[in-house]
DNA sequence: CCTATTGCTACTATATTTGTAGCAAATACT
DNA sequence: AGTATTTGCTACAAATATAGTAGCAATAGG
């Protein structure tokens, strides 16, 4: 459950989500993820590189190998969100 | 993304992780989710409930359909986390 | 009745996140 | 070389979220 407690902060999600388009630095992190300030960014992105879910190469920030992995299975909850907003709106 | 900004809030997969195994009342998830505050975790089963992911019977907090439909979503995450939690003690 | 359990609320303390400003290093331009 | 721009981040204060503890009102059980 320790996933849980990592993905279960602000933005942890949204960061790998972002980073599947492909390599973002960081302002481009920050611009998309419109809210997110610099300081909670800078230390989810120290976190998420702690635990090898994404690393820096030259291009930027980018997902690793596990991190692409971890995409995958968020990936459909992308998809199902949307069937779900829409029965919301009844 | 509003799911993700849903999720990821403190405890919010936790108490549907745990309701997957079957109804359970307010102490009941209190205790299962060790160190949640009474506080948050009345906050998060409004909001929950709010969107109908889990609804309240006579036997307690469960999911509904929509819950459980998620909840087969973040099972893969949970078998995922064991395999990425042995490679990161390397 | 009396007691125990349950679902919370109140309250304060601590931790997390935001929002804004700006600096130092790297890059691009002239 | 010298200037301007972009980039990655840090500093700091204000706002928000969470924890931790206590306990109360309502229900259930004996």
């Amino acid at each position: 459950m320790a996933l849980f407690d990592l993905l279960g902060r602000s933005w942890a999600m949204g960061i790998i989500w972002n980073l599947n388009e492909g390599p973002h630095n960081f302002r481009e992190l920050q611009a998309k993820c419109e809210t997110v300030s610099p300081t909670t960014l800078n230390t989810r992105l120290k976190e998420l590189k702690a635990v090898h879910l994404i690393d820096r190469s030259i291009t930027g920030y980018k997902l690793t190998e596990a991190g692409y992995e971890l995409f995958t299975l968020l990936k459909p909850l992308g998809a199902w969100s949307q069937k779900w907003a829409r029965k919301l709106s009844d």
